[in-house]
RNA sequence: GGAGGGGUUCCCGAGCGGCCAAAGGGAGCAGACUGUAAAUCUGCCGGCUUACGCCUUCGAAGGUUCGAAUCCUUCCCCCUCCA
C-alpha cells in the first residue's frame, strides 16, 4: 500500500518520493495539521495553492465530535473534508502527553474525559487503531505514550516498555483489516541507550514506517537536534521516518539534514491566528506598531498570495481589527513559508547542497525581518 | 423655574475618610506559542527611578481633618423627571 523510493541521498539527508493511496507526498515533506478535521482557517484549496501534499488529522478530536461513525458514513475523511490527497491521522497519543491532568493511564488504554461534554473515553490501542480504521487515512499512527521531557529515567522506561506492547496490538488489529499504513513510534526522551532499544523493538515489528515521538516536549532545542540526529539513524533508512510534532523552520532544516522525511507540527498555523509569520529573514510579530505604515509585503521574497498582494500595514490593521481574513492570511503564508522552506530542501539534497542550504537560512533567519 | 442624579487615571466603570497611583473591563504596547481543549496565554500600562522611594492625579477653587477621590462651601458642566 506504500512505496518509498530514496532517490539522492547528501549526508544523512535523503530525497524521495512516498506513494500513498491518495497521492505522491515528495519527501523531506512537512504536513500540516489539520486537527478536527480542518487545517484552521484555510479550505483544501488553498493547501493546494501552498503545495501541501498530506495533512494531518486527529483520532481524539475526530472521536469526541462528530465520532468515526459520522466521518465512515459520509465516506471517509477525504471526502468529508474535500481534501483528495494523503492523509495521516495521529492516534491520540499525544493527548496521552498534553491532557496529562484529564486522563489516566492503565496498560489496556488511557482513559479521558471529553473536554467537551466531560464524558469519559477508553482509547486503547485496539480502538485506536479501530478508530482510524473508520476514518481512512493513508497512514495511521500506532498508539503511544508520551512523556514530558522532564520525566525520569524510570518513566520514560515504562513509556518505551507500553509504547511497545501497546504498538504489538497495534499492529493485530490493524492486520485484521489492513487498509491504510500503519507506523510505529519510538520514545525514549533524550536517552540515547533508550532510543537504540525502543528503536529496535519498533523496528522489528516491521511496520510501513516509522515516527520519532517524545521530541519537542520541553527539552533545549540544541537537546532535541541532537537527539533526533541520533534516534534517526536507527530507524531502517529504506522506510519514511517521520519527526511527530516538530517544529520551528530551524528545526525542520536541522532534523532535514539529519534524515527525518516526514514533519508536522502545529506551530506554523497556531502562531499564524497569533499574529507571527515566518519569513527568510526571521519572525515576524505582524500586530508590532512599527508595520502600521509599512508598505512591504511580510517577507519580500514570498510567493504566496498574502505576501504577493497586502502590505505589512494592512495584515497589521486586520490583525488588530481581528478581521477573520488575518487568521487566513497569516496561516496561507506561514504554510507556503513552510512548504517552500522544505522544497527547498529538496532540491538541496538533490544538488548534494543541503547543509550548505540549511546554514545560509539560518544565518537569514538570524538577519531579522526588519 | 422646581426636584433628583452625576462628573474618577486614553475609554467604560468600581471606590465613597487612612489598607488608593486608585478594583474590573476595554484600548494600547511587548512577548510566548513545536504529534492543536489555543482567534489562546503572559507581562507592562500617570511621571522619574534598577529598586527602596519620590512627585503629580479622581470637574475647578477654597475649607474641615493628623490624613480627602471619599466630608463641607462656592463655582463650572452633564443627565433624568416635573412645570
Amino acid at each position: 500500500m506504500l512505496s518509498f523510493t530514496i532517490s539522492h541521498q547528501d549526508g544523512a539527508a535523503r530525497r524521495g518520493v512516498l506513494e500513498l493511496p491518495h497521492g505522491r507526498v515528495d519527501t523531506p515533506q512537512f504536513m500540516p495539521v489539520g486537527t478536527a478535521g480542518s487545517v484552521k482557517a484555510i479550505a483544501p484549496d488553498d493547501l493546494a495553492s501552498i503545495g501541501a501534499q498530506i495533512v494531518l488529522g486527529n483520532t481524539y478530536h475526530l472521536l469526541l465530535r462528530p465520532g468515526p461513525e459520522v466521518v465512515a458514513e459520509m465516506g471517509g475523511l477525504n471526502r468529508f473534508m474535500g481534501w483528495p490527497g494523503p492523509i495521516l491521522t495521529d492516534s491520540g497519543g499525544f493527548q496521552v502527553y498534553s491532557l496529562a491532568e484529564q486522563r489516566k493511564i492503565t496498560d489496556e488504554g488511557a482513559l479521558f474525559r471529553s473536554h467537551l461534554d466531560g464524558s469519559k473515553h477508553l482509547l486503547t490501542p485496539e480502538r485506536a487503531v479501530q478508530v482510524q480504521r473508520q476514518l481512512g487515512p493513508d497512514v495511521l499512527m500506532c498508539f503511544d505514550e508520551c512523556p514530558p521531557a522532564r520525566a525520569s529515567r524510570k518513566e520514560h522506561e515504562e513509556a518505551v516498555a507500553r509504547t511497545t506492547r501497546w504498538a504489538v496490538r497495534c499492529k493485530e488489529e490493524w492486520l485484521k483489516d489492513p487498509r491504510g499504513n500503519l507506523f510505529g513510534i519510538v520514545q525514549g526522551g533524550l536517552d540515547r541507550e533508550l532510543r537504540e532499544r525502543h528503536a529496535a523493538e519498533i523496528a522489528a515489528l516491521d511496520l510501513p514506517g516509522n515516527a520519532l515521538g517524545g521530541f519537542s516536549v520541553g527539552e533545549d532545542p540544541a537537546q532535541m537536534w541532537e537527539g533526533v540526529a541520533h534516534a534517526a539513524l536507527l530507524l531502517p533508512a529504506h522506510k519514511p521516518r517521520y519527526l511527530m510534532g516538530v517544529g520551528t523552520p530551524e528545526d525542520l532544516l536541522r532534523c532535514g539534514i539529519a534524515g527525518v522525511d516526514l514533519f508536522d507540527c502545529v506551530l506554523p498555523t497556531r502562531v499564524a491566528r497569533n499574529g507571527l509569520l515566518f519569513t527568510r529573514r526571521g519572525r515576524l510579530q505582524i500586530k508590532a506598531a512599527r508595520y502600521a505604515r509599512d508598505p512591504r509585503p511580510a517577507d519580500p521574497g514570498c510567493r504566496c498570495y498574502t505576501c504577493r498582494t497586502f502590505t505589512r500595514a494592512y495584515l497589521r490593521h486586520l490583525f488588530a481589527a481581528q478581521e477573520l481574513l488575518a487568521f487566513r492570511l497569516n496561516t496561507l503564508h506561514n504554510l507556503t513559508f513552510y512548504s517552500d522552506l522544505m522544497s527547498g530542501l529538496r532540491a538541496a539534497i538533490e544538488a548534494g547542497g543541503a547543509r550548505n542550504y540549511t546554514e545560509r537560512l539560518l544565518e537569514s533567519f538570524r538577519e531579522g525581518p526588519d
